[in-house]
DNA sequence: AGGTTGACCTGGACGC
DNA sequence: TGCGTCCAGGTCAACC
């Protein structure tokens, strides 16, 4: 469910609602799934340390934790596809599929909820665990962002997915981006002359700039972290619209499938 | 080594 | 109502 501009909204939202707060309790569901790192680790990092901030890398949500002023370890949580992570109060209905719940002094709670068990839960040492992650698309400057693509054989749709070049692009901006820089998903990212590729890297940052104010992109179930939908998805011009008339030309928007994703690009506009 | 595929899960939408 | 099929925002391990 989540890519970039979802994760930072959650992230975002976290921060206001729980930094400072102090995780007092941890739960954890009686299966190991969505657990990358052991229960009784994470349950040791988190129990009675303080939220020092939540940020976001890549698709992950960071939870700093410190102890006696000093950030000691991280929580990591990532939502996979289906994941959310909500601030409730203590009495708030449990909803199903609820794997983790952290209690807080404040007397609210942060839960992880994810049917589809996709996301996972972890902790590290501060600093660790990101160094070979992808590059941030906003963050990045154009030269390595070219350079980056130059000579690989894969349809550039593969590449902007590939989480170890780019980190949090995902189905949806990667088709969004490829349409606004008028490029076909199956074009192989070797053959990308430098003005596509300065155009995908503008239309790139554009799209998740413009998802990000308008907190992400709601298809199904995405909500922040209290609870509230994004709208992004009334403004998504190809991502689920096939047979639908292209924005701009009236073609109508095609579906095919790259890499085992859902692709969708308009066969006018996109060369 | 880089690239591709299928497995991992639950649930919603749709057709019969 | 029910059953089958397809689809879904993401990774990984296992293959070539």
């Amino acid at each position: 469910m989540p890519e970039l501009p979802e994760v930072e909204t959650v992230s975002r939202g976290l921060h206001r609602l729980v930094v400072g707060d102090t995780i007092e309790a941890i739960w954890l569901a009686d299966y190991p799934e969505p657990l990358k790192s052991p229960a009784a680790d994470i349950k040791a990092a988190l129990r009675g340390a303080r939220i020092a901030g939540v940020r976001r890398v890549a698709k992950h949500i960071v939870v700093d934790l410190a102890r006696r002023n000093k950030i000691v370890s991280q929580w990591i949580v990532h939502l996979g596809m289906s994941g959310r992570l909500l601030v409730t109060r203590e009495e708030d209905d449990l909803a199903k599929h609820t794997h983790a719940i952290a209690s807080l002094k404040s007397g609210r709670q942060i839960r992880f909820v994810d049917p589809r068990r996709f996301g996972r839960l972890s902790v590290t040492a501060p600093g660790q665990e990101f160094a070979a992650a992808g590059k941030e698309p906003l963050l990045i400057k154009f030269d390595e962002f070219s350079r980056m693509f130059r000579g690989r054989s894969t349809p550039i749709k593969s590449a902007l997915l590939n989480q170890k070049l780019l980190g949090g692009v995902g189905n949806i901006y990667a088709d969004e981006s490829l349409f606004r820089a008028g490029i076909r998903p199956r074009r192989w990212a070797a053959n990308l002359t430098s003005a596509n590729m300065r155009r995908l890297y503008d239309s790139l940052r554009e799209v998740l700039r413009e998802a990000i104010a308008a907190k992400g992109s709601s298809v199904s179930n995405y909500v922040n972290a209290s609870g509230e939908s994004g709208s992004f998805q009334f403004h998504h011009r190809v991502y689920r619209r096939t047979g639908q008339p292209c924005l701009r030309c009236k073609t109508a928007i095609k579906r095919i499938v790259i890499g085992g994703r859902s692709t969708h690009y308009c066969p006018h506009c996109q060369k």
